[in-house]
DNA sequence: TCACTTGCTACTAAAACTGTAGCAGAGTAC
DNA sequence: GTACTCTGCTACAGTTTTAGTAGCAAGTGA
């Protein structure tokens, strides 16, 4: 799958607005797992492996490709980490996790 | 595939938690698209595809009744439009059209 | 009754993801 | 130096999901 450039047609639009390319890539399964499970801290390949459970190492290599491609996650010794941009985007979707129990309770 | 229900093991967490569920929801194509061009207004089933410009109508319906059973969305004369539920987790994922114009000078 | 719209299903092809096995390189341990 | 372990990662076959197109049944209005 080609990594969804904000400005560019991506799956699902060719009008190449920025929120089009990012609901794409985040659309993609396990982005925002990885983005979730990395803002407990830097980790490396099969540490991350593990905290995502059940991802296969294929697609994690895929997934941490385009990541860093965007710029949101990086590679330094201590393994991957969010970069200040996934940092940034994880504040927002932070609080999706108290939503969610709401949501738990209502469902 | 199966709804993602709070509480079950979702595809890629046996642990139940609230947070993997909707990761697992969201993480679906389209899923975002369809709660993002819904916060535009209640819209009819043509005026969805429409609005989501490229999306196939079995995957529209089949996202549709996911979004139903949990909850975000439902149906009424206007045709499908966001729930209490569905406008509040909007209101949480909404930064993301502001994070993303900046994502993309950055990019 | 006939045209027209709407919500939606059927069906096949294409793409994405899973799961398992295992390789090459780096770091000890002896 | 060589055996052992751990790491990041790739290969590949099989399964699941998504795309894309066609079109049907029900409702509306003329």
């Amino acid at each position: 799958m080609s990594i969804p450039l904000p400005g560019k047609p991506v799956r699902g639009s060719k009008t190449g607005k920025p929120i089009m390319a990012l609901l794409d890539l985040l659309g993609r399964t396990w982005a925002l797992g990885i983005i979730w499970h990395l803002s407990q801290g830097p980790a490396t390949f099969r540490e991350l492996q593990q905290r995502c459970e059940k991802i296969s190492p294929t697609l994690l290599n895929t997934r941490l490709k385009e990541l860093k491609a965007l710029q949101l996650i990086a590679t330094q010794d201590q393994g991957y980490l969010l970069t200040q941009q996934g940092l940034s985007l994880f504040k927002i979707i932070c609080p999706l996790g108290e939503w969610s129990k709401q949501w738990a309770l209502a469902v």
